[in-house]
DNA sequence: TCTGGGGTCCTAGGACCC
DNA sequence: TCTGGGGTCCTAGGACCC
């Protein structure tokens, strides 16, 4: 028997995450900024309805935003997090495994559900995930991981299909490809869309019809297998385990421009500081750094720069202290002074597990304490807030003017025991 | 004033080796 | 015309995703 897999997603996840908590945006507007209130990155059916687009500046919609009574937040990655493994436990409910895409999506595997009971599952686990975690989404069923993602937009943009829809069905399924552009198709971005139409192909059904082989000189390995996952041939295999992460990077624009050394410092030890929460929390390490900053192309008429660099370090670790001295060093070697720097951040690859690594052979009084020491550092921040203890090294203290903006920022409803909503009134 | 952040995978091409 | 023929490893850059 072929497989099945369900792709479920909420609808205008962070939006959904803030309707939650605050009965008052339900109808409403609602859209949630990225980071540093750059830009809109999640919007409510109505905001879409008001031409709001996906990866707006807000300085060009605000305008717009304060006239038609939009509500506004900055990002709430706390919440949304939580709201994200609410839901998934919801799903394990439902399948036994389950592989969790993204912050919003999860795949189910529904190959031992009965083909006829497949959207009545799915109904099922809309409503059940409405109920208990109150956030709205849409599911989509097919063969491969490539079909479920097409039907769960077709669920998402049809309202006839009530946000449920199966394409396990040959018949069912060709009718639906004809009538799809071939750019909603998953893998197919900006670039491969103007490949394929010169190819002569518009719907999906001419994407799959294609032959592989000029696909593959076209657009490599991957569209070869977008085309076999079309056909209903799985390429992509559900990962219910998550990989262990190959890379780690702490980047942010600033909220102003930074033209100073020493503000540059603190940033970066900053970024360096998460980098090495991040690091812990996995049990990675890293043995160099990459340190980076730029300028603005924004900013015309001032001069550009675009400086990075690595640094060694001894050996594998993730601790903070090393971390901050490590990415502090790099500042100094590639600054220049005379440029509005608008970012900066560290980035590291080849991550390894530390657990298991020298730390046992070599294990000497200083690391032992060091280890102690991150251990405490960590523990208070769970306890207090990020940022509550910070090595002095970081250079915190005096005002962060570089640091980033979140002047619409909603209560950490879930995760902070003052934020939590109170019923009813004293 | 003002334009996000963090990932993955793939390929081409250079360096180097036997 | 043509100057050996593979291998591996690394890096930069492109493309795509949420």
């Amino acid at each position: 028997m072929s497989q099945a897999i369900a792709l479920i997603d909420g609808n205008s996840f962070y939006c959904s995450c803030e309707r939650v908590f605050d009965v008052k945006l339900r109808s409403v507007p609602v859209i949630v900024l990225s980071n540093n209130d750059g830009c809109a990155i999640a919007r409510t059916a109505e905001a879409k309805a008001l031409g709001i687009r996906m990866g707006e500046p807000w300085f060009k919609i605000r305008e717009l935003c304060r006239t038609e009574r939009v509500r506004v937040f900055s990002s709430n990655y706390a919440l949304y997090g939580d709201m994200s493994a609410r839901a998934n436990e919801v799903y394990r409910r439902f399948s036994p495994r389950v592989e969790i895409y993204s912050i919003d999506e999860s795949f189910l595997d529904l190959t031992d559900v009965a083909p006829g009971r497949r959207l009545e599952l799915a109904r099922d686990l809309r409503a059940t995930v409405h109920r208990w975690t109150g956030i709205p989404t849409c599911v989509g069923i097919g063969p491969t991981k490539t079909l479920a993602k097409l039907a769960n937009h077709l669920a998402k943009t049809n309202p006839a299909l009530a946000g449920v829809c199966d394409l396990s069905d040959d018949n069912e399924r060709s009718h639906w490809l004809c009538r799809t552009a071939l750019e909603e198709v998953w893998g197919i971005g900006r670039a491969s869309q103007a490949k394929l139409r010169a190819l002569g192909c518009d719907s999906v059904a001419d994407v799959r019809d294609l032959d592989p082989r000029p696909v593959r000189r076209a657009l490599t390995v991957v569209g070869e297998r977008i085309i076999h996952e079309l056909r209903g041939r799985a390429c992509l295999s559900l990962e219910t385990v998550a990989a262990t992460r190959k890379g780690c990077a702490v980047t942010r624009s600033f909220s102003s421009r930074v033209e100073d050394l020493a503000t540059m410092e603190q940033a970066v030890a900053a970024h360096a500081t998460r980098l090495g929460e991040k690091l812990r929390r996995e049990r990675l390490g890293t043995d160099h750094v990459t340190v980076f900053f730029h300028t603005s192309e924004h900013d015309t008429g001032n001069p550009q720069r675009s400086a990075s660099t690595v640094v060694t370090l001894p050996e594998a670790t993730s601790d903070t202290l090393a971390l901050i001295k490590a990415a502090t060093a790099g500042v100094r070697r590639i600054w220049k002074t005379g440029y509005r720097y608008s970012k900066a951040g560290v980035i590291t690859v080849d991550l390894v597990p530390l657990a298991a690594s020298q730390r046992a052979l070599f294990d000497g009084l200083d690391r032992e304490r060091g280890g102690a020491l991150m251990d405490a550092l960590d523990a208070c921040n769970r306890r207090w807030g990020r940022g509550a203890v910070v090595p002095g090294t970081a250079g915190f203290g005096s005002q962060r003017t570089w640091s980033t903006r979140f002047d619409m920022r909603s209560p950490r409803y879930t995760t902070r025991i003052a934020d939590i909503p109170v019923v009813g009134s004293a």
